[in-house]
Parts: C-alpha cells; structure tokens; sequence
DNA sequence: TATTGTTATACTCTATAACTATA
DNA sequence: TATAGTTATAGAGTATAACAATA
C-alpha cells in the first residue's frame, strides 16, 4: 500500500505526515480493528456476553491496576470516553458481580470501582483463550524481537496519549 | 506496565503470550482507541457528521484502492464486519453523494461501492486535520526511524489478518 | 444449492444535558 | 463555583434472520 508523499494539499513546505507515517497509521488502525472483532467473537463465545469494552474494564482493574481499583472518572478517560457511559458499563459489570463500586473515603464525591474476587475469577478463565487469538492473528506473523519492538515502540505513545488532556477536562457546561 | 510472566495458567511449557507480548497487546488496543477517540472528535468537528467508519471507508476506496471501488462484501470484512452494517453505511455515504453503488458487471449478484468526485473532495478537505491529529496525538514521541519501523511491524500483520477467513465466509444458515 | 446484497427488527452502546451531592 | 457521578433521553450503530436475485 503506497500513499502520495504529499497529500491533499499538505505540502512538504508544512512538514506534516509523510507516506510512511500515513502507512503507519492506517495499518495500526486497521490491525486493531480487525484484531478487536477477532476478539469480541471470542469474548462472546466464551466468556458469556462479556463485551470488549466491559473485559477492557476487568483487564484495567485487574491486571494494569496494582490495586485492583480505580476512580469512575480515570476509567471514563482511558477506556469508555463519556462518564455516562461508563456508569451504564460499571452498572452491568457490578450488576454481573464482577467489580463494586465504593465511595472514596477522602473525598465522598469520588466513587472507586475494584474489581470482585468472581472479576478475577472470570478474568483467568478468559485469559488464556484470548491469549490464544491474540497469538493468532496479531504474533504470528512477528518474531519475539518483533514484538519486543513493537512494545517499546508502542509504550512511549500511549504514555503520551495519557498525558493529552483527557475527555473529563473539557467543560461541562457552557453559558 | 508490567505483566506476569505467566498469567491464568498459561504455563510456559504450552508457549503462549509472554510479558512481553501482552503489554505490547494492551498498549496497541489501548492507543488504537485513544487515537480514534481524538480522530473522531476532529471529523465531527472538522468534516460535519462524518463518522469515523465512513471515513474509514472513504479512505480505503479513495487511497488504499487504485481504482477507487470495491465490492460490498470486501468492504465488509475490511471495514465494517457485517453486510447489513455496511449497508447502512453504505447508504449514508450514498444519500450524501460521496460514493455511489452501481450493480457489477460480470456478476450481477455483486453490488461495486465507488467513491465519487465529492467524495475525493471532502476526503482532500477533511485530511489536513486529520493527520494533524494523528501527528500530535500518534507520532510525536516518534522519531522518523520509529515511524518506519512501525510502519515495518504492521505491514505483515496487517497482510496476515486480511488473509484470515473473513466474516463473510462464516456460514449464514445453520440447517 | 450457494452467494451477494438488502431489509426488518431488536438491541447495545454512547453522548448530551440536567440533576444531586460534595469540595 | 467547580468537580464527581448518576439519570433521562434520544440517537447512532450493529447484528441476526429472513428475503430476493443471481450463479
């Protein structure tokens, strides 16, 4: 796949994307595409209606969290984007027993959702399936430097991303 | 970001994901959905109700083809996952005159989806913003060679999960 | 009989704005 | 007055199954 060095306009006076950037990007937009419906078939096969968006939530607060819980709003930014959507997804996921959603002691308008000891459970059981996909379709095709590379690669961005002001701090009300 | 070397009884003698590959998984998935995030902010903003599915489709007949038509069913798969779901895309994009559906020739069963003039056009007028997100948000803590080498990784993969079975090969009647 | 695309329908998800409670 | 979270509501998007047309 081959794209104009110079696109729509974008001269090379305004250093802007250039062919392999726009490459990039587009092959990392399409492969976590593609991956992401890979997995959703597989969630929903075996872990029982759980969404990628919910089973996002449980590997959050499971695996990247050290204490198994984090604030509504901090997961509204890194996963769900809009706090309303995230209070419907802790609803079906509390619901379902997989986190609890708890006041925080200091500061009572803060809730924290910890992920339950089922949470866990469900999470290890769904695991090493999704693990297998995941090996599937996005590894195989990579060599273990490959993926090393793909890691450290990947890592200073998203550490970037999460610095960009997030969604929360756009203004709620505008008179 | 650390994973244990061994999660949810994948053990290390039947070699699944390592540390390694995990985190580059979750780091993929998690920066994949930021960016579009921000991307879809900046064509809701910047391209008036242009979602990021249909820019997505924009751009697959308007820089990945040569032609700048495709087959419903291909689009499908590449970008949309089910065929009601593209035909109601499809439909969208058609009422907005930015592609246009005409009947194949050699196989009238096939429907083939063209991006139109004005469908060039917007994608010309929307692109400018568009990788300017995509640089702020993606390749800013990327150097050109990092660029590259991701642009290197991703290729295969990408080459990889297109040659999977797609959705449409999935059975449609169970009997 | 298999494949392509559309349609009808139901459902999930998400977002905006209004609301409550706390700081 | 600002922030955290919830709720009501509405809209966009998606999927499944049934359908028509073509191979």
């Amino acid at each position: 796949m081959k794209y104009p060095a110079s696109v729509a306009g974008v001269t090379d006076e305004q250093p802007s994307l250039d062919a392999v950037e726009l490459g990039a990007y587009f092959a990392l937009m399409e492969v976590a595409g593609l991956l992401r419906h890979a997995v959703d078939q597989q969630l929903l096969r075996e872990a029982g209606d759980l969404s990628y968006v919910q089973f996002q939530l449980l590997t959050r607060l499971g695996l990247d969290s050290s204490t198994g819980s984090e604030r509504m709003t901090d997961l509204a930014d890194g996963v769900v984007y809009s706090r309303s959507g995230l209070t419907y997804q802790a609803g079906l996921l509390e619901k379902a027993d997989l986190v609890a959603r708890t006041p925080s002691a200091n500061d009572e308008r803060e809730v924290t959702v910890g992920i339950t000891d089922a949470g866990r459970t469900l999470l290890a059981t769904v695991l090493p399936g999704h693990t297998e996909v995941i090996g599937r379709h996005l590894f195989q095709p990579l060599t273990a430097e490959d993926a090393e590379a793909l890691a450290d690669l990947l890592a200073p961005v998203r550490d970037h991303m999460r610095s960009l002001p997030p969604r929360s701090a756009e203004p709620r009300y505008r008179r």
